[in-house]
DNA sequence: AACAGAAGTAGACGAAATCTAATTTTCGAC
DNA sequence: GTCGAAAATTAGATTTCGTCTACTTCTGTT
């Protein structure tokens, strides 16, 4: 907390008030907040920051690697017809989701961790298709 | 197609022509597609169907089982400071999210992905906490 | 046909994300 | 210092999405 501000000069990013507040919340917490939970955190302690502020300072904040992008929210939803266990492959070109068979990957170790129960799991892997976007044996194009 | 509605039926769904329209989109798509998603495709060849009975319908057909109910939309996002790689562990009771250490789950196979080239990936966990909510070892709990 | 319960509807509501246009601040050149 | 350009911030409108409520319609049983 002491130099938030020259810290952010380190990372090429002009410090101001408004940057400063939103970095001493989210770099510190441990609770994922969504940009909408910083903003209302924020102005706990700077009730006159924008909402626009706040979202672009995140969006920057993230170009400049301070912070982590998760999109994995509890209320925000897709649907999948495929009901058996398998892991998740998002392109980052389009945003497009494709199904990994489950036997594809291999993940140990789940059942060695102490303090979760877990019940269900998945590899959310990002990235780019390789090649031959017009292969036939696609795992994701299972239309009849 | 031929039996969109004896197909509910064997799954304990009562069928109506709305909830064969919402299946025969969402059961054979490799889209992902978000509930309101669903509601626009639908509608274009039943333009009549209401939001309410959209949205009720896909979370009937996840509760039967028809439907996986996934939480990585690509608009939907979550901050976090560890910049590092990492994975998650979602309570399933309070919707928290933890961070679990890199090494701690063991990961294979993702190189020889042949279609994709993967970037980043992790491994999303859901569940409960075991015990011990007092914990002062907890993984979450980084603040300085 | 009558009834009860299930299913569907319109529309209101609120939360969250984006956008725009106007204002303020900051920085470098002078 | 001060001037101008670029960057940052602002309020508020707009849009999208999910939920909810009260009402209507449909379905299956008797």
């Amino acid at each position: 907390m002491l130099d938030t501000s020259s810290s952010l000069r380190e990372r090429g990013i002009q410090p101001s008030a408004q940057r400063v507040a939103v970095a001493e919340y989210v770099l510190t917490t441990a609770d994922h907040p969504s940009a909408d939970i910083v903003w209302k955190r924020v102005r706990e302690r700077f009730p006159w920051i924008s909402r626009a502020t706040v979202y672009n300072t995140l969006k920057l904040f993230v170009e400049k690697g301070l912070l982590n992008r998760l999109t994995i929210a509890e209320d925000c939803v897709v649907f999948d017809p495929v009901v058996e266990m398998h892991h998740h492959f998002i392109d980052e070109a389009t945003g497009a989701i494709h199904d990994v068979p489950w036997d594809r990957v291999k993940v140990d170790n789940i059942d060695s961790l102490e303090q979760y129960e877990v019940s269900d799991y998945q590899v959310v892997m990002r990235g780019r298709l390789k090649t031959d976007p017009i292969d036939p044996n696609e795992t994701t194009s299972q239309k009849p």
